[in-house]
DNA sequence: TCACGTGTTGACTA
DNA sequence: CTAGTCAACACGTG
């Protein structure tokens, strides 16, 4: 599930449930999940607490009252979930942290694409990942000097996390549609004009969605999530929606409403 | 059985 | 070195 908005939301849980308890145990049952030996995790994060989280893009850093910073990625399909009881231990919760309150902190990840790390430093870690500033705080400016030079697609440039970090496929889709942008137009064709387009649509985007804590059933009735599949109907022009491969990523969008 | 998917990474090519 | 492309990763779903 997790872009931008949903991330946000994994902050939020997490910091109204998991910090300022004392960890008394790491569990994890497959390391592929950490960036980092095992035994570096136990150490730095045994007998700590989580004391505060900040996001960019889709990384999630959980600062702790140790020398070390945590680093989560969900990945396509994870999520927190903060419960009680060892029983309770859901399936996919491939990594569980223990708190001193009796209460269990899982990384639930089916497909295992997410991971987590440990770092010093936020700032060093985002440049040396290639990470943009978050884009939900990006400047008009910022995005227009990445946009720089480019020659590919604008799809695949504003999924570009090192452009506007958080964006992801749904969100690139519902961006473009906004923007009556076609994914495929090239970003040396584009005025301006259509670049400050792309930009309103992609902070417009972000917004709705943490506003309706990303659950898309809820968001406007003009929102591609609704007829995001081939051949539903498009709410502006009532024509079929259709889907293409943009930038190897399955991209839906409506051809008479955004320009090419 | 087979293709597909809300993401990132690393190998490879120009 | 840079931009871009593509396969790989894991595994449940239709």
């Amino acid at each position: 599930m997790p872009e931008l908005p949903e991330v946000h939301g994994y902050k939020v849980y997490i910091d109204s449930t998991s910090l300022h308890k004392t960890i008394t145990s790491f569990d994890c049952r497959d390391t592929k999940l950490l960036k980092k030996p095992k035994e570096a995790f136990t150490e730095y994060l045994l007998n700590e607490q989580l004391t505060g989280t900040e996001r960019i893009g889709k990384y999630l850093f959980l600062k702790t009252s140790g020398s070390k910073i945590l680093v989560m990625h969900f990945g396509m399909t994870g999520r927190p979930n903060y419960y009680k009881d060892e029983d309770d231990r859901p399936k996919f919760g491939h990594i569980v942290l223990r708190f001193d309150n009796g209460f269990h902190f899982a990384f639930e990840n089916k497909r295992k694409f997410g991971w987590w790390d440990l770092t010093d430093s936020i700032e060093d870690y985002r440049q040396e990942h290639d990470l943009s500033i978050d884009a939900r705080k990006l400047s008009l400016e910022d995005f227009k000097n990445s946009l720089n030079n480019r020659k590919t697609h604008i799809k695949k440039i504003i999924m570009d996390q090192s452009v506007a970090a958080g964006v992801g496929n749904w969100m690139a889709d519902e961006i473009l549609y906004q923007a009556k942008i076609h994914p495929e137009k090239k970003v040396e064709d584009m005025s301006e004009k259509h670049i400050e387009t792309v930009f309103d649509a992609m902070k417009k985007v972000i917004e709705v969605a943490i506003e309706h804590d990303a659950h898309y059933n809820d968001f406007p009735n003009d929102f591609l999530m609704h007829f995001r599949k081939e051949g539903a109907t498009c709410h502006h022009t009532g024509a079929e929606i259709k889907k293409m491969k943009v930038g190897g990523r399955s991209t839906y969008f409506s051809p008479e409403w955004q320009e090419l």
